[in-house]
DNA sequence: GTTTGTGAAGTATTTCACAGCC
DNA sequence: GGCTGTGAAATACTTCACAAAC
């Protein structure tokens, strides 16, 4: 009794409600991991900070996966986010930009742990290639478009100087690469096909202020 | 539910123009340092990939900027959003947590160049405290309350294992911090007169799949 | 009693389109 | 010729409200 819903109507679903399930997923796998087996929207949004209306209408878009009176199974619906999502297999992925931030990445386990495997580096600074770091070896840029299409790596996260992004980015774009993670503080250009996410931590303060100074007024 | 706050001629600034600012700001300045004086809304929108007429829209909520038959100054559109943005004063932050993902924070450049300056460092780690990272001296987590209000921080980035951020968040909060960057993985509740941007590579990819997935099909 | 799922209603945001100006 | 600024129109998103289910 499942696809029959949205089949013939054809509706997209808003990228917003694509980006608010994973949040969803992240409070229903911490319920889970306190023991508790059912959460109503409700609770749900109270913990999320978000209407439970909205709540139910994002997931009514993939199903029906509640119980009227009760609420939700929550090992359930994190078995249904995590098909949406496409969560179950394991993502190979490139890293790009071994400084710093590029190591705190490589060590960082909050990826693998979430079936996010980063199986290839790169770096452009001689001295860094061939070390290894969090059990990979670096790899020199020339190597780039070619380990990244023989691996089929269609996730990257960029970590390298601004100046740099662009063009690191479209030589991943033509080797193959969907979405990319960018730390590089730069607006980047990418095809309508590609996800791009920028993570920028000076701009989200820049827009902060604003509000700080409204407050004082 | 009706009551509607804001009937009398003051249009409040939607949110979403407001994280834009950052974003043109970012790109008008770019733009200055290859020595271009003059930009129009077209041109910005195809380097920002967003159209001209929001771009003008955007705008238009604080003032007239442009010149028509010409476009922006761009020198003038700059200093026109640093003041809008309040980015023209220096501020301090706070952060906390000095892990690897902490220290990599503590010295990027790019926070103090744009006018944030990290004032204080806090980590809960006994072998840490005292040490010097990137001129910071770190202290104790039994201080915090203490020295954010006597700075006068506004401002803190956190950097902590998930199951301390929101007991961190929640004594930020009490000790007078109206904006916080949170990069630990995990959902925070905060008033509503606090703002709270997060940080979640993580995230990120668990969305992005939704889309590589559903190109392959 | 409680809560879901969902059309309909209500807001919010984006885009259009053009007068006015260079 | 070009471009801005802006009401109006169009679109997107959120919330309401209630029948149906437990």
């Amino acid at each position: 009794m499942k696809g029959s819903v949205k089949d013939s109507t054809y509706t997209e679903v808003p990228e917003v409600v694509i980006i608010r399930l994973p949040q969803y997923l992240r409070t229903l796998t911490r319920l889970r991991n306190q023991g508790i087996d059912v959460v109503s929207s409700r609770q749900l949004g109270d913990l999320i900070q978000m209407t439970p209306a909205q709540i139910r209408k994002d997931l009514s878009y993939f199903g029906r996966f509640g119980k009227q009176g009760r609420g939700y199974t929550i090992s359930g619906l994190i078995k249904q986010l995590r098909t949406i999502l496409a969560l179950n297999e394991e993502w190979k992925v490139g890293l790009v930009g071994i400084g710093r931030l590029g190591r705190a990445i490589l060590s960082y386990p909050g990826f693998s742990s979430e079936g996010f495997k980063i199986v290839a580096a790169f770096d452009s600074e001689p001295s860094q290639v061939g070390q290894m770091v969090g059990g990979i070896m670096i790899q020199p840029m020339h190597k780039l478009a070619e380990i990244i299409s023989a691996e089929g790596i269609q996730i990257c996260i960029t970590a390298v100087p601004a100046d740099f992004a662009q063009s690191v980015i479209d030589e991943l774009i033509s080797s193959g690469v969907k979405s990319i993670v960018n730390y590089a503080p730069v607006g980047i250009q990418v095809p309508d096909d590609i996800k791009l996410r920028n993570i920028d931590p000076v701009i989200a303060l820049q827009s902060m202020t604003y509000y700080i100074k409204k407050g004082c007024v």
